[in-house]
DNA sequence: CTTTTGTATTTTGTATGCAGCATTTTTTAT
DNA sequence: ATAAAAAATGCTGCATACAAAATACAAAAG
């Protein structure tokens, strides 16, 4: 054991023994890229056979990953027909933002309690990257920095249970936010919440961070929703 | 097909063509209530071989059983080495409790705003039961109840997405309340606190139903705890 | 007696094969 | 030509078979 810490490879290179990604994980992270990203739209059924050619796998494993990926609930298992991708409707995807709002409300009061300043710090840091890349117009930079400003503070709530329902529920939701492209305005005041956020959580205000997130996501749901309506079913 | 609706049956009792419940179904369902009965302990390995011969099935839908369980938190899959009954630690259901109790409180509100009378009248209905078992002395009979009635009110507010994530965390607590035994005196506050409830949610008071939830799973808490502390690792 | 190293056995991970159900296409009768 | 019936095709569900990894065991070295 000595003899291979003495070859002066960094400590924390080794905190587990080296071991490759099991592919089931691999497969269920794939699987759910294609979903988010639209390559497998709503309703598509999931051909084993196809499917498992495309990412070179035999359809045992392939399955695994497709039942994983029901009891997440991004597909559904019907039986003796497979799995399709599960379609959201407006009222699914209202339902779900009241919950992940009532639940980033719980995060920010944790948070402000428990979080160490250091997070809280690099929260800052988060936001402000987001800001240059929302001033340089790239949507795609400034969305992927949002989800992980919101996961951030789930995270630093230090409550797993709540960042584990958390991440479920904002991964069904990324297929739809994925689409979703708000008006310059809209963009605008989203921002602003962002930063007034940010500032509670700075000031370990956990009413305020409380009240702006729980804000920020009642106004996700009406942008979400006009773009919604026009998609129907 | 018509012939099977001239045999005078209601109509409710083919919404879908008569199919036997598919196989993966059933086992998720054994091994979790193997799990939640504590059949199979926390830090146990799942060996699929031995599991398969008990349950009468090959291996493969085993495994498909294995990892829905897996996504739903039951079980931890470790490379290689296959699943194990996931352990919880007392910060776990501490963490667990407190998501918990935040979303029965939005259940509350949702629920005082849109459920209709039969509804509430049904839930109504539990809770006398449940007191009629709780009188008897009956835990198992209370026990079920009493999370029939928290079901049924998350269930009534009429957001899919809130009673699946509560399903989800109320699964993973059964293992841990299963073993939870009060004394008398708790026993009758935690009826009484019930009591309150069903009064809250009969005069659709939002605000007081979903104080009483928060509070009665606060409490469920410090119930827990100590029995938990006992218990250790 | 303890520790280590090599070997055997068990167990997981993946692929393949076969039976049954669903769906589509073809055939047949009106 | 249309509709119903029948055959054919494709896919899923489950079992079995094989390969790789992990664990248990035994012998040898310190």
């Amino acid at each position: 054991m000595d003899e291979i810490r003495s070859l002066g490879l960094p400590e924390s290179s080794l905190p587990e023994p080296i071991r490759r990604t099991a592919l089931h994980d691999t497969l269920v992270g794939r699987l759910r890229d294609m979903i988010i990203e639209g390559h497998l739209s709503p309703g598509t059924r999931l051909n084993e056979g196809q499917l498992g050619q495309m990412l070179g796998v035999s359809r045992t494993p392939l399955r695994e990953a497709i039942k994983y990926l029901a009891s997440e609930g991004l597909v559904e298992l019907v039986p003796s027909r497979g799995a399709v991708v599960k379609r959201f409707g407006a009222k699914d995807v209202k339902d779900m933002l009241s919950v992940l709002a009532t639940l980033e409300e719980l995060a920010g009061r944790l948070a402000c309690a428990s979080a160490r300043d250091e997070e809280i710090a690099e929260i800052r840091a988060l936001h402000d990257r987001m800001v240059r890349h929302y001033k340089a117009g790239d949507r795609l930079e400034y969305y992927k920095l949002n989800q992980a400003i919101h996961t951030r503070i789930v995270a630093i709530s230090g409550n797993a249970a709540l960042a584990e329902v958390h991440g479920m529920l904002q991964t069904r939701l990324k297929r739809i936010r994925f689409v979703g492209h708000e008006g310059p305005e809209k963009w605008a005041a989203a921002v602003g919440e962002h930063e007034e956020m940010v500032a509670a959580l700075e000031a370990r205000d956990a009413d305020r961070l409380s009240e702006v997130l729980g804000r920020h996501l009642k106004k996700a749901w009406e942008r979400v929703s006009e773009t919604l309506e026009g998609a129907g079913r």
